[in-house]
DNA sequence: CTGCAAGTTGAAGTCCACTTCAACTCAAGG
DNA sequence: CCTTGAGTTGAAGTGGACTTCAACTTGCAG
């Protein structure tokens, strides 16, 4: 079993593009030894990182934010058990969030609104406790306090 | 209390800014109305698309898709709550995929990875019954079959 | 040893989601 | 009326995430 992989091969196993994989290197996402005649050959341990940057990406996360992620891992040493789980940590709020955003667009959907309840104002989507703050420059409140539906 | 809105207490209101409103309008995200003067005035059922499109966006999906669902509601009246059922019906499994993924990339960090099981060949991020397919043209098996990790 | 698929680089191009700009018009209070 | 803040347009600019291209080099099967 070879311990480590061409880029082509990379590219076929995560199913990112040779030409994403070079950018994201360039990015600082990811890392590669290189050849005597200089081409890259990736550690299997790669192929996580880039697992973890496809998900991240997939599920609306910017490359700049995955790389401040990836970047508290080590980078001397393959990452252990504990170093994931620091990364874990970090992300765990902002995962949250995102599963909550998700549920809450789903749920309204097929529960909120599919039921005949019309008036926002009253639906999960719009109350005051699920305030969008924070994520985003444009984050606010839907509707303001004591704006009627 | 005022029936229509102007675009900048659309823009107030909903977080966007007006030219990301009118940016909206080209894409057929939204409509609006037109004064004498030519200027926009939104009824107040658009508020509730506002807030659609930006839910759906800051959860990765694209605006063409977006508006693609969105034109599953009729122009011509607004739309009642089985309108937005039937556009819940459709979205129902983009919706699951994007959680079941987000809730993996959460639980593997800090279960699977967080508890010492280094070889993703085991773990659910990597499982054949969990491929990636079908989201965009990169997407496939992170690991091939009969991979070693 | 040779042929050719696969790799390398930097620069330029593309698509999306907006923002900014310039030049202009509208709406409403004093 | 007149001023001023808000709105209008089309065109151009921006930033993120890549892809494409041209010109060149490597690595391995035969």
């Amino acid at each position: 079993m070879q311990e480590s992989l061409t880029i082509g091969q990379l590219a076929a196993r995560s199913g990112v593009a040779p030409s994403a994989l070079r950018y994201y290197e360039r990015l600082g996402l990811i890392r590669a030894e290189r050849t005597g005649g200089n081409q890259r050959r990736y550690a299997r341990g790669e192929l996580r990182r880039v697992a973890f940057v496809r998900i991240a990406q997939q599920v609306g996360i910017s490359l700049e934010e995955i790389r401040a992620a990836l970047d508290s891992l080590p980078a001397s040493r393959t990452p252990t058990a504990a170093d994931w789980a620091k990364l874990s940590t970090a992300w765990r709020a902002r995962l949250d969030e995102k599963i909550r955003l998700l549920s809450k667009l789903r749920d309204d959907l097929d529960g909120c609104i599919g039921c005949g309840c019309l008036s926002l104002r009253r639906c999960t989507l719009y109350n005051p406790e699920d305030k969008l703050s924070g994520e985003g420059p444009g984050a606010r409140l839907m509707l303001p306090e004591g704006t009627p539906d």
